[in-house]
DNA sequence: TATGCACCCTATAGCAGCTATAGGGTCAAG
DNA sequence: CTTGACCCTATAGCTGCTATAGGGTGCATA
């Protein structure tokens, strides 16, 4: 391909996420369709890379594609103030940390249980005990 | 219905699972496809609401429905030795520790970023230049 | 006896966020 | 002119449910 154009697979490589990951976010309207090249071949551009990478990070941090439309929208609006863009980050951050703590909670519970089996028989196990009733 | 048998809403009610979650568990075989009724009804018995409060408890902790399903075999070799019972806890308790760690990573990225908002405009949010590329 | 209503049945589609086919077309190198 | 790497669309699959749609059952009440 022309150089200052970027095959899927360029994209792809560059960001590193798969081809059909790409396809998928533009179908799901993370990523603008580009141009096509005369064999129907899409062809992306800097300000795509840029969009991608953007998406991928916000990913990697755990927001959902919801989260990620908006803040692609929010990001556009440069002059506009940014208190939306915190409200998301924020409540993203509290979900996170409710996550850890609802973990923790489970994690106490199964340390619990399993420093309690003895490595005996099925009928003695103290994990299968914690796991049936009454 | 008779005495000693549950249908699938008293089962429902008793173990706080939908109806529609019940007959999913028996489709992906967590639970045994109980007697039907002269109209069709299922008809439940107390082993049914014991091994269906066990798949909730494990679900309660997290192991995925392969892992409730290896437990509940397991669980019936009663004169076996409970090590692979172990194991399949150990396993899922890793993974609980790993996922918390993850969290508490992103998390620690997410508050940062987070904290350095200075409440402007879009163009200089901190927020907006984290997920940015270079 | 009829009607209403709560309950039950199956089958199928939908949710997130991809990933993996199947069944083709494009394009440059050898 | 063929090989092989790449691209295209459409569709199905994954987990663990949940929510319809379109019926049938069973019991109380008018
Ligand atoms: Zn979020
Ligand atoms: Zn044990
Ligand atoms: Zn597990
Ligand atoms: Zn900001």
């Amino acid at each position: 391909m022309d150089h200052d154009v970027l095959s899927i697979g360029d994209l792809a490589r560059t960001t590193d996420t798969k081809v059909e990951t790409i396809r998928y976010y533009e179908r799901a309207g993370l990523l603008p369709a580009p141009a096509r090249t005369a064999g129907n071949y899409r062809a992306y551009r800097a300000e795509h890379l840029a969009r991608l990478s953007f998406v991928r990070r916000a990913r990697d941090l755990g927001f959902s594609l919801d989260h990620v439309r908006e803040l692609l929208r929010l990001a556009d609006q440069k002059d506009q103030s940014c208190a939306e863009i915190d409200v998301i980050a924020r409540l993203h951050l509290a979900e996170v940390d409710r996550k850890i703590a609802d973990l923790m909670a489970l994690g106490g519970e199964l340390r619990q249980i399993v420093g309690q089996c003895g490595h005996g028989t099925v009928a003695e196990c103290r994990i299968i005990e914690a796991l049936s009733p009454n």
